[in-house]
RNA sequence: GGAGAGGUGGCAGAGUGGUCGAAUGCGCCGCACUCGAAAUGCGGUUUACGGGCAACCGUAACGUGGGUUCGAAUCCCACCCUCUCCGCCA
């Protein structure tokens, strides 16, 4: 969400930005809504005070019980009060076509983001690890997994595409990088665990940018809710309406919970594989803070995400994402990749933005300053640390050998009771 | 699911059609008294938007949205939330 004021004092800026987004400029437009508004809004607050002052002299004439007065005062009133409905709906038309679409208009891109298209113009900034030399062909998980306990087929019997059932040593596997993670992040980077509600109201996912344009990539339950597609919203609105003190800031959250997306915009897509489920479990990371602290707050919720990997001795890059391939509510974004041999390539495991204020206007979530009167918009951070069914693709194809058996990974031994290596069946 | 009660300022809580943005108490800020503190006294203490160089003025907000009325915290309707009892339940 905009702030009008600011796109009033400086469109060209406004329309720079959206440009470097590849958007069409708006800033004229909503000048011109805005600024009938509030002509529409002057001229009917001017009505409405003189029929207070009225209703009040009518008041006053009553209680001396000068009904002849008060009658006369009454009709004056009626006649004043002609117009009033006319500029009501048209300040409330006004005031909804302005908010329509400030709510449809994604957050500017921050400064030093590089420009481009989509992701071809993204930027390498550093790579971790090195994939380890195999004397033998990598296989996909897609073909290894299932014997280690990876049940595409039974899924899709009972729900379909795009779902999968984990048993025996790879549900072990799961659960035990979800509780690496989770306690991970709240042991050593100091994130507070959370268990957010699932399922969420219209305004909960209007706030964190979901909605109105993205209501396809959701499910709908029957009463009107929504599943979350990633806790950042059930984490971010924590604080959707509230004022912070500065004191307490920065808030760091984290909580491990299911994702559920549509993925109606990527049929044909990942089709084959854990990589892109329908419900996937991951773990998210949210900064709430002030504005000068985001910059630093977003260096440290990458360290977190990849303090993970790194623990898990995965090998990585880290990649500025480029105007064109940003997400709607961000205005800076990393995005982390692991390396997956059998694609030989790395693909994405966790995302990592600073929204700025774009997400608090849209849930009104405030600050008080110290030393100073008034409230202003926090800044919301969010990012993945990390996507645990991708970490577990990982994990298996990067931990895979010749005889389809996969290592564990030293850090998650504490977790596996016992369990070293997966075992084909 | 059935029955009932209720949502007012940072908090507690009064207010059932007019001069109520809202008594009172607590909290908080300032001042006085004091060597200092406590206690006491006095004054102040919501937010958003619009207009104005400014002092300031206006509008809106008593859970949310509609409605009745010259005028709504107060009356009517819908929704949201909280609490109590009954039923069901991991």
């Amino acid at each position: 969400m905009h702030d009008i004021k600011s796109i009033r004092e400086n469109p060209a800026a406004f329309d720079a930005g959206l440009a470097r987004r590849g958007l069409e400029p708006a800033a004229q437009t909503l000048i011109d809504i805005d600024s009938e508004l509030r002509s529409v809004a002057t001229e009917m607050q001017a009505s409405l005070a003189r029929r207070n002052e009225a209703s009040k002299a009518i008041g006053q004439a009553m209680a001396q019980k000068d009904a002849a007065k008060a009658d006369a005062l009454k009709a004056e009133v009626a006649a004043l009060k002609e117009g009033l409905p006319a500029l009501e709906t048209r300040e409330r038309d006004l005031s909804a076509a302005l908010n329509d679409r400030l709510l449809a208009i994604p957050n500017l891109p921050f400064e030093d983001v590089p420009e481009g298209a989509d992701e071809a113009d993204n930027v390498e900034q550093a790579r971790w690890g090195e994939p380890r030399t195999l004397d033998f062909e990598p296989r996909d998980h897609a073909d290894f997994g299932p014997a280690l306990g990876l049940d595409f087929e039974a899924a899709a019997a009972m729900s379909g595409a795009r779902f999968a059932a984990l048993r025996g040593q790879m549900a072990r596997l799961h659960r035990a990088l979800a509780q690496f993670m989770l306690d991970t992040q709240t042991g050593t980077n100091g994130y507070e665990e959370v268990n957010p509600p699932l399922l969420v109201r219209d305004e909960a996912l209007v706030g964190t940018g979901q909605l109105p344009k993205f209501a396809e990539d959701l499910f709908r339950t029957t009463d009107g809710r929504w599943l979350i597609p990633t806790a950042e919203v059930s984490l971010t609105n924590l604080v959707r309406e509230a004022i912070q003190a500065q004191g307490d800031l920065p808030i760091r959250f984290t909580a491990l919970t299911p994702c559920f997306r549509s993925e109606a915009g990527s049929a044909g897509r990942d089709t084959r594989g854990f990589i892109r489920q329908h419900q996937f479990e991951k773990v998210e990371l949210v900064a709430i803070c002030a504005p000068d602290q985001s910059e630093a707050e977003h260096a440290h919720m990458l360290a977190s995400a990849e303090g993970i990997l790194q623990a898990l001795n995965l090998p990585y890059r880290r990649v500025l994402l480029c105007t064109g391939d940003m997400g709607f509510g961000a205005r800076k974004t990393f995005d982390l990749e692991v390396w997956l041999p059998s694609q030989n390539t790395y693909r994405e495991i966790s995302s990592i933005s600073n929204c700025g204020d774009f997400q608090a206007r849209r849930m009104n979530a405030r600050y008080r300053p110290e030393g100073e009167k008034g409230t202003r918009f926090l800044h919301t951070l969010n990012g993945s640390g990390l996507a645990v069914g991708r970490t577990l693709v990982a994990v298996l194809e990067n931990g895979q050998q010749a005889d389809g058996s996969v290592v564990v990974p030293d850090v998650l031994r504490p977790y596996m009771g016992g369990i070293e290596v997966l075992t084909p069946r």
